[in-house]
DNA sequence: GAATAGATTGTCT
DNA sequence: GACAATCTATTCT
């Protein structure tokens, strides 16, 4: 039997909001980079699905930004996917340890990408926390770049994916407050290490540091 | 709470 | 061969 007053049978269940598409981040980095605070990021792989809200981010914008891997225009295999088109993941290790996730933005030849530095768990509890060997009611789950990319499966296989696409990808969500600081862990960067290029939503518990907005 | 050392590997000089 | 957009455990206070 069929419910009146839903087409196709549908159960009156909450609407999925829409797919962030490529238009969203086929813009100037730092406009993307606020606006990714309090999107919601999901990931299938075949263990199963996790969902977070995005709670900081930081933007690293070549080839000017000493800061970013592309700076001077250095294209090599590992950054060549800041280079393309917007909406493709940039995935690197750093430490021979942890995996980083980052959303290339801008324009084609403009090596821009978002960092995603936190985010607070939504679903997909139990896995993150059988991938991490956290507790899942603990920060430390995904309060940090390498820690959200080993609780949600991110790794190398991520490198260069459309995040337009169905394994790896954000969905629209209300606006949010948004605070701003310098970049964590770029003090070499000289002047642009200053910048307050990394936004965060200040009542999360999920931030990776000291909330300390400037 | 702060400071420190050690892990571990792809990437570039 | 040095280093890195980090994390964890340990050792202080």
């Amino acid at each position: 039997m069929q419910r009146a007053g839903h087409r196709n049978g549908a159960r009156p269940t909450r609407a999925e909001p829409p797919k962030v598409g490529r238009e969203f981040y086929a813009r100037p980095v730092l406009q993307v980079a606020r606006a990714m605070v309090g999107k919601v990021l999901v990931s299938r792989t075949s263990e199963g699905e996790t969902r977070g809200r995005i709670v900081e981010v930081e933007a690293y914008r070549g080839p000017e930004d000493r800061a970013a891997h592309s700076y001077g225009g250095r294209r090599t295999p590992r950054t060549d996917v800041m280079f393309g088109a917007a909406g493709h993941a940039y995935v690197f290790l750093l430490y021979g340890l942890h995996w980083h996730l980052n959303a290339v933005t801008g324009f084609e030849g403009q090596p821009e990408a978002v960092l995603v530095r936190a985010v607070e768990p939504i679903a997909g509890l139990s896995l993150m926390s059988a991938r991490r060997g956290v507790a899942a009611d603990r920060p430390e789950l995904t309060n940090g770049p390498g820690k959200l990319c080993a609780a949600f499966g991110i790794a190398a296989r991520h490198y260069g994916i459309d995040l337009t696409g169905s394994e790896l990808f954000l969905l629209e969500a209300p606006k949010v407050r948004v605070a701003r600081s310098p970049r964590i862990g770029v003090d070499y960067a000289g002047a642009w290490a200053a910048r307050p290029w990394r936004f965060f939503d200040p009542r999360s518990r999920y931030v990776s540091r000291a909330r300390r907005a400037i």
